[in-house]
DNA sequence: CGGATTTGACCGGCGC
DNA sequence: GCGCCGGTCAAATCCG
């Protein structure tokens, strides 16, 4: 089957343009330690991965199976996370939340902000197509001492999965994803997606002739440049704060062709205070019919 | 009509 | 103890 290799993209495209930090529990990290390179910055340690020889190549190494399995199998895995086990419907929990919310539920087992298990990721904005799992989008908060919103998502692939991530812009380097996943997806991997994949839509017009057209051009529809793309992380962009140069449009949609193979780091403390994006108007929006192929 | 997004409000963790 | 801020909820709205 054919889905093997993609899903081996999509979690290349994922994250290949980028580092991982592990934040809380090294125990949590997705991918093996032979890929994360551990360094320091600013006195901290600090993982980064990369596989530069995976990236690029329209071949997969046998060895990629390896480096995503602990992800994609994390329950598998990892020891269980301090979320609501597999099958324990978080919507049970919700379903006792009256309208007035009452404290006394006090449903919110997810609240152990210093303990709860997260993974850094930090990706070529425009690199990134998003992964198979589909995400569902469920707030967003403008972060202090950031101009850009912080997007939250919890995986739709399966009701009750505790898989979240969020997904801002990089203050330090604007041209950065900072994407944080969150707890771990309660079943195996969609092999393609399902109905509700890359069902996420633009809100905003796609852009005319005049401000940049068709990106499909840029990224045509080959499983390296994806039908995966959702525009979980272009609708990111497409919110981001209105800025003086643009610029670094064109510049950005040439590194487009490279599917974001810049490399960067990250840190659970990044820091910075440029801003400014270029628009990444949405040209996949990935259906189901897109990836039955 | 079903599912996703938007957005304001609520809640609790955490620092002071 | 208090206030700030991040994370989540859910009604309203949008869209295919």
């Amino acid at each position: 089957m054919g889905d093997d290799n993609w899903d081996l993209y999509a979690v290349v495209r994922g994250c290949s343009a980028g580092t991982v930090a592990d934040v809380d529990d090294s125990s949590f990290s997705p991918f093996p330690p032979s890929l994360l390179q551990e360094r320091d910055v600013g006195g901290e340690k600090e993982r980064a991965f990369g596989f530069p020889h995976l990236v690029g190549t329209s071949s997969y190494p046998y060895g990629l199976h390896e480096f995503c399995e602990p992800f994609y199998a994390m329950e598998l895995h990892q020891e269980p996370p301090l979320l609501p086990a597999v099958g324990d419907p978080p919507q049970s929990q919700r379903q006792s939340r009256q309208p007035q919310r009452p404290v006394s539920q006090a449903p919110r087992s997810t609240r152990r902000k210093n303990q709860q298990k997260k993974v850094v990721c930090q990706v070529a904005a425009h690199g990134v197509r998003s992964d198979l799992w589909a995400w569902r989008k469920y707030g967003q908060k403008p972060i202090k001492g950031s101009p850009y919103p912080r997007s939250y998502y919890r995986c739709s692939t399966s009701k009750g999965c505790q898989a979240r991530k969020q997904v801002e812009q990089s203050r330090a380097d604007p041209g950065m994803l900072l994407i944080t996943y969150t707890a771990e997806h309660n079943h195996p991997i969609p092999t393609i997606r399902n109905s509700l994949a890359g069902s996420i839509r633009p809100k905003l017009p796609l852009p005319t002739s005049a401000d940049g057209d068709n990106r499909d051009q840029l990224l045509p529809p080959s499983p390296l440049s994806s039908p995966l793309a959702d525009s979980v992380e272009d609708d990111l962009l497409l919110r981001r704060p209105p800025r003086q140069g643009e610029e670094a449009a064109e510049e950005e949609e040439e590194d487009a062709l490279f599917l974001g193979m810049d490399m960067a780091t990250v840190s659970s403390g990044y820091s910075g205070e440029k801003s400014g994006f270029s628009p990444w108007p949405v040209s996949f929006n990935a259906t189901a019919a897109d990836m039955a192929i």
